[in-house]
DNA sequence: ACCGGGATGTTCT
DNA sequence: GAACATCCCGGTG
């Protein structure tokens, strides 16, 4: 297994627009478990209604405008968990949503999380889906990915990211409520990616009607 | 392939 | 009450 370099704070510590296409081949760890960034999304704060931080801190998001390279996670749809990486400064309530992850290694463990997936595709192939077979819930929220803290750590073992990354814009927004940012990176031909171009409207595109 | 609906709980109006 | 950064299953082409 490739040598991980564990990623220092001040990577975190930037623009989340900037930083997420610079988390796509970088690898999330979680205990043996082990998946590769392929899908993210950018969370721009204040200004940004499409995110969490736009009416400003609450208790569900209050690691949202904490320290960057912790986690920030909620619940979505009432069963189902998100992970973001809070990015920029203190305080500031920016964040990069992890949307879909290649696994690498503790499959078995992902599998067993993951009552019903029957392919490799089927474990990280989404938010919900890669918190679930990673086991990362609520009680992870504010999670130090610097310090490891709970097993989960962010490292890179050498992959570049994409020079020509996917971008799209985010899915799942409300029309209106920021659904229009490109803010969206992917793995070009990455089979864990949640949705590929054709399937979803490529920034600058018409959407398909 | 592309829909439509249900599950389920927290947040917001 | 309605909305929600989702997923799964069962319809129909």
């Amino acid at each position: 297994m490739p040598r991980l370099r564990r990623l220092p704070r001040r990577f975190y510590r930037r623009d989340p627009r900037v930083l997420a296409p610079e988390l796509l081949n970088k690898v999330l760890v979680r205990g043996a478990r082990r998946g590769r960034i392929v899908e993210v999304e950018a969370y721009a704060g204040g200004a940004d209604p499409g995110s969490h931080a736009y009416r400003g801190p609450t208790a569900r998001n209050a690691s949202m405008f904490g320290p960057p390279g912790h986690l920030y996670v909620y619940v979505s749809y009432g069963m189902h968990h998100c992970a973001n990486i809070v990015a920029g400064e203190v305080g500031v309530g920016v964040a990069v949503l992890l949307r879909a992850l290649a696994p690498l290694s503790g499959v078995d463990e992902m599998y067993a999380a993951r009552a019903g997936a029957r392919l490799e595709r089927d474990l990280c192939s989404g938010p919900g889906k890669l918190c679930q077979a990673l086991g990362i819930a609520r009680e992870d929220d504010g999670a130090d990915l610097v310090r490891a803290d709970r097993g989960i750590s962010l490292g890179d073992d050498g992959t570049a990211p994409p020079r020509e990354p996917g971008v799209s814009l985010r899915i799942g927004l409300s029309p209106g409520r920021g659904d229009e940012m490109p803010w969206r990176w992917y793995v070009p031909g990455d089979p864990n990616v949640s949705r590929g171009p054709g399937r979803f409207p490529v920034a600058g595109a018409p959407r398909r009607s």
